[in-house]
DNA sequence: TTTTGCGGTCGATTTTGTCCACTTGAATTA
DNA sequence: TAATTCAAGTGGACAAAATCGACCGCAAAA
């Protein structure tokens, strides 16, 4: 992880779609080296994968919510393939707090929003939500900054 | 937004950089046709960009969080540029109930993460914190279901 | 001082993407 | 109904990008 590939990450989380060509062009290097480097982070699994990134207005899901869901330590091992399996759970995390978990969904309406909090609360225990009003920093990448002394 | 369209979308939300060839195969439907398509749908919204998925493990941010956060109304308008030009800040939206922002943030340690608390504390006003343990279901899109009604 | 190996370049080749002319079929209008 | 228009495809020619292989140079290890 030397500079260059901060570099080359730093283009892919904005645009994962750039050809070897244009990266070849920001980071100075000729493309077949590019591509080793990438095909290297994607090996070593520093790059995970690239997705695009939809609007979801636009394929009418218009409710997003957090719903933080009380789980018994038993019920995680039956929690986990149920919300992996469900398309509307774009994230979920195991956090702190008196609410063992935390997922992101998305729905079309708030109908099916709350058809889907009462399916988790009969099968597995209390939750309190968070519906979405506004995004003002929708999901994205961390920039790596340009000087680290760590090679 | 047809079969075909969706097709499209749920495949370059799994792999951005899927070629145009690979889609066509998919689609069978010829790659003009697909690249055509593609830019109809960036030029409409409906998707807004491509972003490489990092391993943020590996790149030193071991620290996950959602911070809640609770603003007067006339705090938005400092609190979002705020946000906004934070790198760690992953995402941010403006919700229902006690605290009217949730923040994801990563860190490259828990002693980072204190330090950017008090810094919004201070600029702003009580939080509420839950660290991450793990995650079950990472950042993904919605995949959109091949029979549709709607045209 | 050799040797080894990583990471790079360059140019040839192959693969992919783009452009253009042409076709088809459904909806619109004379 | 027949003519027109337009959106959305196709196929082939061309342009651009990615990949491959031969080779180079340097730094660390033998």
């Amino acid at each position: 992880m030397d500079k260059i590939d901060r570099k080359i990450v730093n283009i892919l989380q904005k645009n994962a779609r750039a050809s070897l060509k244009d990266l070849s062009k920001e980071c100075f290097i000729s493309s077949p080296a590019i591509a080793a480097r990438i095909s290297k982070l994607e090996r070593s699994g520093v790059i995970k994968g690239y997705q695009a990134t939809i609007n979801l207005e636009k394929i009418d899901f218009h409710v997003k919510a957090f719903i933080q869901v009380q789980l018994e330590p038993h019920q995680k091992k039956e929690f986990y393939p149920y919300v992996q399996q469900i398309p509307n759970v774009i994230e979920c995390n195991c956090v702190t707090g008196d609410f063992s978990e935390v997922m992101e969904v998305v729905f079309p309406s708030t109908t099916d929003l709350d058809n889907f909090i009462n399916d988790i609360q009969q099968r597995f225990g209390k939750t309190s939500t968070q519906i979405v009003f506004s995004t003002s920093v929708n999901h994205r990448g961390v920039q790596l900054s340009e000087p680290t002394e760590k090679e």
